[in-house]
RNA sequence: GCCGUAUUAGCUUAGUUGGUGGAGCGGUCGGCUGUUAACCGACAGGUCGCAGGUUCAAGUCCUGCAUACGGCGCCA
């Protein structure tokens, strides 16, 4: 019964002039008395299955003909080349059998005319419809490039001897501002999921030195755009012995990789996306220039933009930034004020933290946040005491700098960005399965 | 948390200055075709999000509520 026969190899011409049996769904269905035509799909592509009354068992060719798009089936048929099919092949049906009938009083809801009207496909009714809208083919091909970025990310640390290394995800403290923790109860107290590896990485980093994970992150955040879930992967990596600069060029070279292997192993995905693998493959060559704060402030202020040294640089205005740029960019060295206590001080300018983000050009923006961590007792007691962080839920962070501290530092990237940046995608919920925003939970 | 927009058949939607709601897809039946988002005909399918109000008359105007979507803040 398993399954040993595809269809992109009976469209690659591999089984022509064989009768073969085919396993797979039926995406399109027109038949009249005589003849019936049916678009079979399976997990690797389509190809056009036909069948004939004159050909075939009369009972077995009604049966054909009367099945509802989504039915699983199993056909029996002679391969042939023929210009006319889709793909160039087709199967020529000599029996058919129904695996798994779809009922005419409960038609498959998603049409193919409500998806092309719905451009990027993301309206309510499709994701209350979401474990049927997956086996379309603009998601097929979303999941299917992003586990080419997935594996590529693992294949990127493991090449260069970087252990993988796993976080709890039931933590009892933050990274960031507490605001933005899920609680959940735990055995009468409380506990947060968590919203970074970072602090317990930074724990192994004397034992492993060179460590990486793919993780999920949770964030409480009531962000309603095409760039923010609730829960989303989160690739992550430290170093010891290592600068803002060391982190950032892993986080270059990381981005132009996973550029790369998709256009090496996605392309044909990327295109029935719309997407222009020059553009792609501009992101997998080109170096990716480097930006001080200050420098963003000073043109954006020569743009006319509204905006005084030490804010933050929000979206509206990256947005702006960014325009110009047709590859990514970092920008480094925000003003300390901006950044929470773990970014390290530049010893250079104190007014500074030795950080950088990673924007995405098309206005993907944030993809990558890193830098150096504060690595003494002495520059983190002061860092957090400074910003009346309290001690006490950190002391285990703390510790790691009173027993032999070194200098580290490392990154997290966004996985969901990344895809949807690659793929060109409308929303950052196109690239995951089962989004979770702050609105949906289900299905 | 803030701002904006929307809600009409299973889906996508039209609906004029207020005068008893149309279409395409999907479904059923029939016809027909090397079709290819097939085509042709017929049929079924609607408390116009909910609750009030104005009016002789409300899908349409007003108020409130609900839900969804989009954007901002925050971030990856």
């Amino acid at each position: 019964m398993a399954k040993t026969l595809w269809i992109s190899d009976i469209q690659s011409g591999s089984f022509t002039g064989e009768v073969i049996e085919l396993q797979g769904w039926i995406k399109r269905h027109r038949s009249s008395g005589k003849i019936i035509f049916m678009t079979i799909r399976d997990s690797t592509g389509e190809i056009q299955c036909v069948a004939k009354k004159a050909d075939m068992n009369e009972e077995n060719f009604d049966s054909l003909k009367n099945a509802l798009i989504e039915s699983s089936v199993k056909l029996t048929g002679l391969v042939k080349s023929d210009d006319r099919a889709p793909g160039g092949h087709e199967l020529t049906i000599s029996a058919g059998l129904i695996i798994g009938a779809v009922n005419a009083q409960n038609p498959f809801p998603i049409t193919e005319s409500a998806m092309e009207q719905t451009e990027g496909g993301e309206t309510e009714f499709l994701l209350d419809n979401r474990h049927l809208y997956l086996r379309t083919s603009r998601m097929t091909t979303m999941l299917k490039i992003r586990s080419t970025i997935f594996g590529s990310i693992h294949e990127y640390f493991r090449k260069r001897d970087f252990i993988e290394y796993q976080a709890p995800s039931f933590v009892a403290g933050a990274v960031e501002g507490g605001s933005t923790l899920f609680e959940v109860p735990y055995f009468g107290r409380k506990a947060y999921l968590t919203q970074s590896w970072q602090l317990y990485a930074e724990a192994a980093m004397p034992a492993l030195e060179r460590l990486y994970t793919i993780a999920p992150s949770f964030r409480a955040e009531k962000s309603r755009t095409r760039r923010h879930l609730t829960e989303f992967w989160h690739a992550e990596m430290e170093i010891a012995w290592g600068g803002n600069e060391e982190v950032m060029e892993h986080g270059e070279a990381l981005v132009r990789s996973i550029a790369k292997t998709i256009l090496n192993e996605r392309s044909d995905e990327l295109e029935s996306l719309g997407r222009d693998l020059n553009l792609i493959s501009r992101y997998a060559d080109s170096p990716y220039p480097r930006m001080r704060y200050d420098e963003a402030v000073e043109t954006l202020q020569g743009m006319g933009v509204e905006i005084e040294w030490g804010q933050d640089l929000d979206y509206s205005k990256e947005k702006v930034l960014t325009k110009d740029f047709d590859v990514p960019h970092f920008l480094t060295h925000y003003p300390k004020i901006a950044k929470p206590f773990y970014h390290r001080p530049d010893p250079d300018d104190e007014k500074y933290v030795l950080c950088h983000d990673l924007l995405a050009p098309e206005g993907y923006g944030e993809i990558i946040g890193g830098g150096e961590r504060t690595w003494s007792e002495k520059e983190i007691l002061e860092r957090i005491d400074e910003e009346g962080t309290p001690r006490e839920p950190y002391e285990f962070y703390i510790d790691i700098r009173r027993y032999g501290g070194v200098p580290h530092g490392g990154f997290g990237m966004g996985v969901e960005r990344v895809c949807s940046w690659l793929s060109g995608a409308d929303h950052i919920r196109e690239v995951i399965p089962f989004p979770r925003d702050s609105r949906r939970v289900t299905p």
